[in-house]
DNA sequence: GCGAAAACTATACGGCGTGAAGTTTCTGAA
DNA sequence: TTCAGAAACTTCACGCCGTATAGTTTTCGC
């Protein structure tokens, strides 16, 4: 018990200063973007040396894949939040909150998005199985979740789509096939494909090459909503 | 005259080197990725220094948007060449020929995409405008075809999406309104939205994030154009 | 109180973009 | 043909970066 509080004492400063490096790296994220996540700076933000962020971190991309995981948990936790909030709404209403609080996060945190999705960090490798497979599963979840509330408010469609669950990852599957046991594999290849719509839009917007184009994003977003949910059969 | 030819050799050599300058760091990128693109590499490549480069281009940023320029160009001849050489087709038959040479463009030149649509290279700053506005409203102009080629097999829907011209930049709509006079603000639109669609799919494959979750992009690609085509009204 | 482990610093290396100054090469005119 | 000047290029320097190695200080468990 001694030991343990000991220990205990020793593991709660290391707990706390990796969260210190983890945070100052995401405020120098916001204010000079993902480029801005130098071990240097970092250390120069929190008065040590840059070397003292290796025990703690074994390289800077190790730092980097943790934050993405930070990151991305965040983004789940919002859109995971918007669907819990929208319970009791009809199928169409849930849709539009879910996707719009994922536009929402990706425009309050561009730099994070970009962290997530874009190239992280100048020379950034991805180590295998991705930095937050299971963050990245739970969007993917929460899309099915659309895509299965869609679903519900149609008739099965004879499945005509050629898909079979052997094209999916089995991680993925193994999450959301005991959430919606009813969902056939074209379901989930229509959630996938929804998910590719809103990234393709937000990301666009993220990187500026939409309001080059565009001066009402939202405009074309809330549109891009009504036509989801058109083609979704659940009425306006 | 004599003037002329003398200058006119300074000036050839001159757009050797500039060209060369290019093709090395695009050599680079390809081999190395967006991030290999450094001038001391590019200068060591070609047997110089890496100042002498400063010569052809006043900071690494300008070379960067000197090859996004060229490199978003060659992505738009791409996407035309498929939408010329399928002039004889159907809609249906020639808005699939253009999607898949987006995204066979994007799958064969992965860093080339991810030049033009992510962070370019660390610490880039794109310049005021965009670094190839041009090619840019050539790809739009040509997801704009597309739904130009859709509008023509359907009767003209009542415009309650609320757009106006005003919604989108002057810029594009010059290019545009003139190929496609019957075009409705909502028209154009769609087209961003079609993008979106094509855009989000293409970059979550080329970064990998769909195929940590489907081992068939290409089929999931596939079902998105049958969708799209179905949605526009161009039969199956 | 002490030995060991953990946390941290100092120094160094090579790579990066880029500025300043110096050198070579080419050119167009006297 | 020579020569001033411009253009092309090199050298050196600075301050960034990640990170490896070695040394120092602090802390903990006994």
């Amino acid at each position: 018990m001694a030991a343990t509080r000991s220990t205990g004492r020793r593991e709660r400063l290391r707990a706390e200063t990796t969260a210190e490096i983890k945070l100052t790296a995401l405020d120098l994220m916001r204010s000079g973007g993902p480029d801005a996540i130098t071990l240097r700076a970092i250390a120069r933000e929190m008065g040590m040396t840059a070397n003292a962020i290796y025990g703690y971190f074994a390289t800077r991309d190790d730092l980097v894949t943790a934050l993405i995981a930070d990151v991305y948990t965040a983004l789940a936790d919002a859109v995971d939040t918007a669907w819990a909030d929208s319970a009791r709404r009809a199928p169409a209403e849930r849709i539009t909150a879910w996707a719009h609080a994922f536009r929402d996060w990706a425009l309050t945190n561009p730099e994070g998005f970009r962290l997530i999705y874009g190239d992280p960090v100048p020379g950034y490798q991805a180590p295998a199985g991705g930095p937050a497979p299971d963050a990245a599963r739970r969007v993917c979840v929460g899309i099915a979740a659309l895509a299965d509330a869609a679903r519900a408010g149609t008739e099965p469609a004879p499945d005509e789509s050629g898909f079979t669950w052997d094209d999916f990852d089995p991680g993925l599957l193994h999450k959301v096939r005991p959430a919606f046991p009813d969902l056939p594999p074209a379901g989930v290849a229509l959630a996938l494909r929804i998910w590719g719509h809103l990234h393709g839009l937000i990301t666009l917007e993220v990187y500026g090459h939409l309001r080059a184009q565009t001066f009402a994003p939202d405009k074309l977003f809330r549109s891009e909503l009504d036509q989801l949910v058109r083609t979704l059969n659940l009425g306006r």
